[in-house]
DNA sequence: CACTAATCCTGGACGC
DNA sequence: TGCGTCCAGGATTAGT
């Protein structure tokens, strides 16, 4: 479910309600994600201090003065402030604070929680590429990446060993912005798309953390909300809809087992 | 090495 | 109302 700017407005939502305070209790519900919960978050999380939260990719980092807890939404996990007393569906894990309790629900199981005593040495983050929002991002950076590969432009931004963060939904939609086909060999993409691309990727980024992230299903933010972005898709999820600069119909087709939505003519 | 396919899992939409 | 099929926001791993 969650691309950078829903971790981004789950983080930005949470963080205020919980820096510096401290963990009263942490229940392990269902340990079943795509790594088991590790059992000892229940007692060694006691009583430390929530220093801060961040992201990186699409992972959120609660660091604590003993370690990181690292979080992964998956597809489908969500993090609510829970004020409700009985247990849903597809719980796993909750971390309660003296006022506030967290609580993640993934009913796919893909998502997971972790532990690290530096999250930046930790293997599933160690070799992430860099933050689209950062100023290590630009054009020459994925000039020098895109070195002698055939892969398509899609996949390419979508790899998370290069750039970290762009999933399916902003991928297609930074490329209709970028008017770069999905399609194309990134050894054939010129230096000024690259250039747009990587324009057309902040812009899509910055607008979809402002809007609250983008609501597909069931998307929400930490309090409930809806995200707004779903409003502003250009071409996700809209096939044979008219797109808005030529009025042909957008395409699906699919792409290293995903779909992808673009206009042929606007995206050449 | 580079690229493709399979895989983990549940639930919602849709056709019959 | 129910059943079968397909599809979904991710990312690793196995295989060619």
């Amino acid at each position: 479910m969650p691309e950078l700017p829903e971790v981004e407005t789950t983080k930005n939502g949470l963080l205020p309600h919980i820096k510096n305070k401290k963990v009263t209790a942490v229940n392990i519900l269902f340990p079943t994600l795509r790594f088991q919960i590790p059992p000892h978050l229940k007692t060694s999380l006691v009583n430390k201090k929530l220093i801060d939260l961040k992201r990186r990719g699409k992972y959120l980092i609660f660091q604590f003065k003993n370690g990181d807890l690292i979080v992964h939404l998956g597809m489908s996990g969500k993090i609510k402030i829970s004020k409700l007393i009985k247990y849903e569906k597809h719980d796993h894990f909750e971390l309660i604070f003296n006022d506030i309790t967290l609580r993640l629900n993934d009913p796919r199981r893909f998502g997971c929680v972790l532990w690290a005593d530096n999250y930046n040495n930790h293997r599933l983050i160690k070799n992430l590429g860099v933050e689209p929002l950062s100023t290590l991002f630009d054009e020459n950076y994925l000039f020098i990446k895109s070195d002698n590969k055939k892969t398509n432009i899609k996949s390419f931004i979508m790899n998370s060993n290069i750039l970290v963060g762009v999933g399916n939904i902003y991928a297609c939609e930074s490329l209709f912005l970028a008017k770069i086909n999905p399609l194309l060999s990134v050894n054939k993409v010129s230096k000024k798309q690259f250039k747009l691309l990587t324009k057309a990727i902040k812009t899509i980024l910055k607008n979809a953390i402002k809007k609250g992230g983008t609501t597909l299903k069931d998307f929400a933010n930490v309090d409930g909300e809806l995200g707004y972005f779903s409003q502003e898709l250009q071409v996700y999820n809209l096939e044979n809809k008219k797109c808005n600069n030529c009025n042909n119909k957008i395409l699906r087709i699919v792409q290293n087992q995903r779909a992808t939505f673009y206009c042929k003519n606007c995206q050449n």
